[in-house]
DNA sequence: TATAATTTTGTAACAATTTCAAATATGATA
DNA sequence: TATCATATTTGAAATTGTTACAAAATTATA
């Protein structure tokens, strides 16, 4: 997405594109670092002086309801945040803390004991220590 | 497992079976509901007047240190224990609340790009709607 | 028994998040 | 443009879940 397509991309959603809401939403699809609402705030306030950390948690909270972000607990200490709304998985490095993206097959999972139940989201989450920490220490 | 093992299960993995763990841990393996700190601290304050919640939070850290628990992150504002550390899924029912176990094929998931990684845990949430609430709705 | 080590307990500290009301900005109406 | 209504942002205070810590209690050792 480009940047001069979010104001759309929001309303679209139902969100009327404020210009926080804007910049937040800019800062998600440009840095792909699935960032907690802490990292946000201080990558942003530097820009914009005059914002609080309240409106971060509001802007999130609201784009998780429209379902434009994906809330992700790979840890229990921190809530990241993810514009791809796609189905994939997500690993984080027990060493440097990264968490990456990746791919994997929903329809092979071969789910049992749970026949007619509704799905709403699937969350695979996967620790570890990623190839560049491996090779590195 | 049976009530009387616990003590020893605990001591074969290097934890002190104090009253106050052998009943966490007997909770855990009796009802098998996934649940929280306070859930459990509310089940068994009753009975042992004098615990502590402090006690109840450092021995399922430490639990979970010594691998006889897993720590189950379904929902960002609760961090469930789980005594089965077989490979399983979890299911949250975003009606009722009840945390459903399920089997899944691990090996199917066929997951890319992040070779040559080093996985020590995964973990798989779905959350939607049980089939008791879809039929009692 | 005396002593040392471990565990439990309760309070205080801490950090993340939410609540709330005032201030600000935006949009509509006249 | 001026006025009014609505929506959003802001910052302080309140709340919540968790951790740190030191004293008290328990258990193990000499
Ligand atoms: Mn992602
Ligand atoms: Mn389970
Ligand atoms: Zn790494
Ligand atoms: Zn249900």
């Amino acid at each position: 997405m480009k940047i001069e397509d979010i104001a759309e991309y929001l309303k679209n959603n139902g969100i009327k594109p404020s210009y926080q809401r804007v910049r937040v939403f800019e800062y998600l699809i440009k840095n792909k670092n699935h960032p907690t609402v802490d990292m946000v705030f201080r990558a942003l306030v530097g820009e914009i002086p005059t914002l609080s950390k309240t409106t971060v948690y509001n802007t999130l909270k609201l784009f998780a309801e429209k379902n434009i972000v994906i809330v992700i607990n790979i840890e229990d200490n921190e809530i990241r945040y993810d514009a791809d709304t796609s189905v994939h998985g997500h690993f984080k490095c027990e060493k440097c803390g990264k968490v990456y993206d990746f791919q994997f097959d929903e329809e092979n999972l071969n789910i049992k004991t749970i026949e007619g139940f509704d799905f709403r989201q699937t969350h695979l989450y996967i620790k570890g220590i990623c190839k560049n920490c491996k090779m590195n220490y």
